[in-house]
DNA sequence: ATGGTAGGAAGCCTA
């Protein structure tokens, strides 16, 4: 079953391109982030006729996540335990063939001197909580999404220009490796051990075409689902692509 | 030293 997370930045804008990635890459199992849009408003003819099951959890303009799958979508549930005052639609999971597919969308965090990087930590300790409650139930599961964090000096085009950004700071790079030290498996560096493999490039000073990026998209497994992985990369394709979202899919393969 | 781009909403916010 290969399973793979994209931030489309805007699910209504993207539509053409996540049309075209879907039948071209033909995945069982896809966690969008960043729809920008409500349920109601979520294209999901265009998606189910490309034979998808969609899950959706949206919000006007900002977040939105969705789960789309090629095989029946049960026990869906959406939000993050831990904050009922937090509505931003940034979770959401379900079952798929025994599989729990938690996708994400955490807090960017920025700037830091401002309650916004609080929150992404306090969300951050909200998923590990979360992590630690699956992992206790022994379940396969996977988490997957933009985390927004980039995990290392070596994950992103140039270290100390983002010394004082949220994706970078102490300690949202130790609530990440919290969770792999829980007994998560990153799958994309189960199989690529390179350095400056990225997910995203801006928009902006021609990040792109520098291959400037940032690696801050990962599906952690837990060891059910590890145990099955055999294989795990990066499409490129769609970020070079007309009206591209700033981020590009990852993806894994388990084995059935 | 600052602004560059994209998207959504509605005449700024988020990334």
């Amino acid at each position: 079953m290969r399973i793979a997370i994209w931030n489309v930045n805007s699910i209504k804008a993207r539509l053409p391109r996540v049309v075209e990635w879907l039948k071209d890459a033909a995945p069982d199992v896809v966690m969008l982030q960043e729809l920008k849009c409500q349920d109601d408003a979520f294209p999901a003819m265009e998606i189910e006729e490309l034979g998808y099951n969609i899950a959706v959890h949206g919000q006007k303009s900002y977040n939105g996540v969705a789960i789309l799958s090629k095989l029946p979508i049960d026990e869906v549930s959406t939000g993050l335990a831990g904050d009922d005052t937090d509505e931003q639609a940034r979770y959401i999971e379900a079952v798929i063939a025994g599989i729990r597919c938690c996708g994400l969308y955490l807090p960017n965090g920025n700037p830091i001197d401002t309650e916004k990087f609080p929150y992404k930590l306090a969300w951050m300790d909200r998923l590990i909580d979360r992590a630690e409650e699956l992992l206790g139930q022994e379940e396969c599961f996977v988490m997957g999404g933009d985390y927004n964090v980039i995990p290392t000096d070596d994950d992103v085009f140039d270290a100390a220009a983002f010394a004082d950004d949220a994706l970078t700071q102490p300690e949202s790079r130790a609530r990440l490796r919290t969770m792999l030290n829980l007994g998560l498996t990153d799958a994309f560096r189960a199989y690529n051990t390179q350095p400056h493999a990225y997910s995203y490039w801006d928009y902006q000073r021609g990040a792109w075409q520098k291959d400037h990026g940032l690696l801050i998209d990962h599906i952690l497994l837990s060891p059910q689902a590890a145990d099955r992985l055999v294989a795990s990369g990066i499409d490129r394709g769609p970020r070079g692509k007309e009206k591209a979202s700033d981020h590009t899919p990852v993806w894994c393969e388990l084995s059935e």
